[in-house]
DNA sequence: CCGCGAATGTAGCCGGTGACAACATGACCG
DNA sequence: CGGTCATGTTGTCACCGGCTACATTCGCGG
């Protein structure tokens, strides 16, 4: 209902905050995100925010969350695309889908990854990069694919692609480049660790 | 000269704002150094450290050149104590050196690597790891011990190096694990890449 | 169906901040 | 010795985050 000029309730405005967040998180930092700012984006009064999130640091956190549930999303994606081919094709797919999102949401990562300064971050969910490469290798540990430690190598794996997605974001590697670097990172990394690859 | 109370000029007063935002610096994050603070903390008006930077991104910005040049000082340490050992030793020092350089000092290091969306970023000064790690492979390149090229390897090598500071800053990789993962790691990329190794 | 409490939004204030301008001081050089 | 220019000061502005007091609306229980 509420059919013109703005209603009293915006109906939803909590998850409108996000989005505009996200999205303004896409094309700047997040320090330059401001509340009275996205209040005003849409059209709400400027301590309408503290509704829904006591503090900025809330709704940073809150992103940070969704952030990682993107990542899921996109390597969810991966596997799709890889689905039945082997580990290391798996690991490449997956790793470029990754440092790519990196590259493109570069504030949302650093959110992600805002070391625990003020307050507790919410850690990765089940799934993301880190856990999900650990659940991987030791499948293949389990069916004897792999010759060393799964927990040990996706270690050095999610470290190769933060680092390179690290490396791209500080513009150290070039966008064309990028793809290369984290195909080879990944073999480099995956040299004499299986019997059968 | 300058005896007692606060004299008209402060002296250097350029450096001593560097000095402080880099003591704040390793206790905080950069976006709560402010500027006002700086100066009531050095005894003089809000509007001083505006004759030494225009802008408050301009002395993050010689933060960010400072944090490169300490990492070079870290080098040349981590080069001093492996001095006239083989090439992984020296890699392995220079690399624990690095992130643990990295982890003391997380938010200079986000300065060094902002992205360059706001204005242009001093690139790091010939010698530090990204650069400094090329030389020292070429040179193994050249003496025949290099079966890879050295600008993939050292590329490699320095994104797992930053990834591995960016996770463990993150809070995914514990302090004590760090030196470990940080061998390994190097260990990993090394595999097969040489003939003497 | 209504009325009341809870959820949501508003208006206004406070202290702090970065940027700016106008002015004051004093260092240095000819 | 005098002037110029670097350096520091005071004052102001717009904005921000956080807070409080108040207004409106929703929705649930009687």
């Amino acid at each position: 209902m509420s059919s013109q000029s703005t209603p009293y309730h915006h109906g939803d405005l909590r998850s409108a905050l996000l989005e505009a967040a996200e999205d303004a998180l896409r094309s700047g930092r997040a320090q330059d995100i401001s509340l009275r700012g996205l209040a005003r984006e849409l059209g709400v009064s400027h301590a309408a925010p503290r509704r829904h999130f006591e503090d900025k640091q809330q709704l940073l956190d809150a992103l940070a969350e969704i952030g990682w549930s993107r990542v899921d999303e996109e390597l969810r994606q991966a596997d799709l695309a890889a689905v039945d081919q082997d580990l290391r094709t798996l690991l490449v797919a997956r790793g470029i889908r990754y440092v790519r999102f990196a590259i493109a949401n570069p504030a949302l990562i650093e959110l992600m990854f805002a070391y625990k300064t003020s307050g507790r971050r919410p850690p990765p969910p089940e799934g993301s990069i880190g856990p999900s490469s650990i659940d991987l290798l030791l499948a293949a540990r389990r069916r004897g694919e792999l010759a060393v430690s799964a927990n040990h190598l996706a270690r050095s794996l999610w470290a190769q692609l933060q680092g390179l997605a690290a490396l791209a974001i500080g513009g150290f590697i070039a966008d064309e480049d990028l793809d290369a670097a984290v195909t080879e990172g990944i073999d480099r990394l995956l040299v004499n660790t299986s019997q059968a690859y």
